[in-house]
DNA sequence: GCGCTTGACTTGTATGTACAAGATGACCTA
DNA sequence: TAGGTCATCTTGTACATACAAGTCAAGCGC
């Protein structure tokens, strides 16, 4: 565990928490590359061992490494290290698909809908029991005749039983899940990406062609209710926001000191 | 304390945790506008009496809220409730590269900070005469040694006429002209794109890397003030919004005096 | 071999206790 | 009155303990 955490210099904000020490650890180790993404790191006892400090402690640390999107943490199996990207909070995003609807001739193309058991990633992304079967619909929006969005989405089925019974043609995925499953929280991921030769074809577009990657979980009653990937290509597609501000901005009345 | 969470009805997830119960109430009891922005609310101490928990769970509680940004809390004082809205509908009001300082060792790298005759496609965005020369600013915002944001600004000199004067390195260009041109509207964009070859070098990334591309245009006194091109690698960027869906925010306008 | 149990190990939560440190007002003293 | 002191409130951190719950592999009995 060496060194006690970048010395703060200014000795304003006194002695580091040790629990901030050993997140500096953790952090530090996965930045310098000993921890590649998916490493099993030193489990809570370990570091406890490791850092000569309480198991509260180290778990406080690692909670909010896990928070914070270092960390993945399986109950039972350990502590990985995640494939972290910097984080930040911003916009609201309401379903693009019935936006756009209204501007050109729309349509729609169902490739998938099915009930399958899923990969592992998605049965914990909807925390799922592993071999849990959950439902999946792939569908291709369009737009005067374009493809615009490619959506591929999983389904709780005990958030929405009658899933495989929807005619997606006439209601989209969201507008039946809005119904069925109150939405109690949402979370939205918005990224760039390159697809892969599948999405390419769905979507007609080349192999080089940026796109928009919006992933989407919400939550009904607890559960996650479903999660969405809808891909944007790049070259037909963006996001935008442009309004007024009131004359006086509060923003921000007190600094807030900052260490 | 009244009652005990949404009913988990199913028990696939088991009974909702104590701290977890803490946080919906002190959620719901904001969101219905019974403790408006700057109120202080009850002390971990008078919590613990009404949810009959322990300090420790009700802290945890208190912290975790703290760190999603419902309330603010003060040592010695008390614990208040925090002003969110500028969070949900002020989108990006503030650089990211300020949100994103504080989640690592922050640094910035100067390109170029000159006064040139912009290109004719910036010369119309920014709605100035042709011939009139304007402030070009090109950063590289890094996280822990990563790029994570390419700057390309440009300043219209009417409406910061000092720009060329202030140091760069500390104070973001953001920074300065929320203070020296008063914000009167923002537009943005947000696509996806494959940078050049001169964006791949200062972002340090491979040729076929899709990035975030965040177009901002600001608006001062009736002018456009500043035109910037904030390019996001997508492998180590994206953004994020995660909110309840309970009712619409209240959006007390008495932020209470806060004793 | 197949299925089950068992135990070791992991993370998640809850509680009690203790001390540190900032804020505030009552109170005492010069 | 002015200033310092102190008690008391607040939040922040640290630690020990306990139990719950998920995972996994070894080992047992059929």
């Amino acid at each position: 565990m060496s060194g006690p955490a970048p010395a703060p210099s200014s000795g304003a904000s006194g002695p580091t928490p040790l629990y901030r020490q050993v997140k500096d650890y953790v952090r530090r180790s996965i930045l310098a590359g000993d921890w590649p993404v998916g490493h099993r790191i030193p489990s809570e006892s370990e570091l406890v061992r490791l850092s000569g400090s309480s198991r509260m402690t180290v778990h406080r640390a690692l909670r909010e490494l896990k928070d914070d999107g270092w960390l993945r943490r399986v109950q039972g199996r350990g502590t990985f290290v995640a494939d972290r990207r910097t984080r930040l909070d911003l916009l609201e995003i309401r379903n693009i698909a019935e936006v756009i609807r209204s501007r050109g001739a729309y349509g729609c193309e169902i490739v998938l809908h099915e009930r399958r058991l899923p990969p592992a990633e998605v049965a914990e992304e909807m925390e799922t029991k592993r071999g849990a079967s959950l439902f999946h619909s792939r569908l291709v929006h369009r737009l005067d005749g374009a493809p615009f969005q490619l959506e591929d989405r999983w389904v709780n089925p005990t958030a929405a039983p009658d899933y495989l019974g929807v005619d997606l043609t006439r209601q989209t995925p969201n507008e039946y899940l809005m119904r069925a499953a109150p939405l109690s929280e949402v979370e939205h991921r918005l990224e760039a990406v390159l697809p892969g030769s599948l999405e390419q074809e769905l979507l007609g577009i080349g192999p080089y062609q940026p796109c928009l990657l919006l992933h989407r979980r919400t939550w009904s009653r607890g559960r996650v209710a479903s999660r969405a990937w809808l891909t944007h290509p790049g070259d037909r597609f963006y996001l935008a926001t442009r309004f007024a501000h009131d004359a006086g901005l509060p923003l921000s009345p007190e600094p807030e000191p900052e260490p």
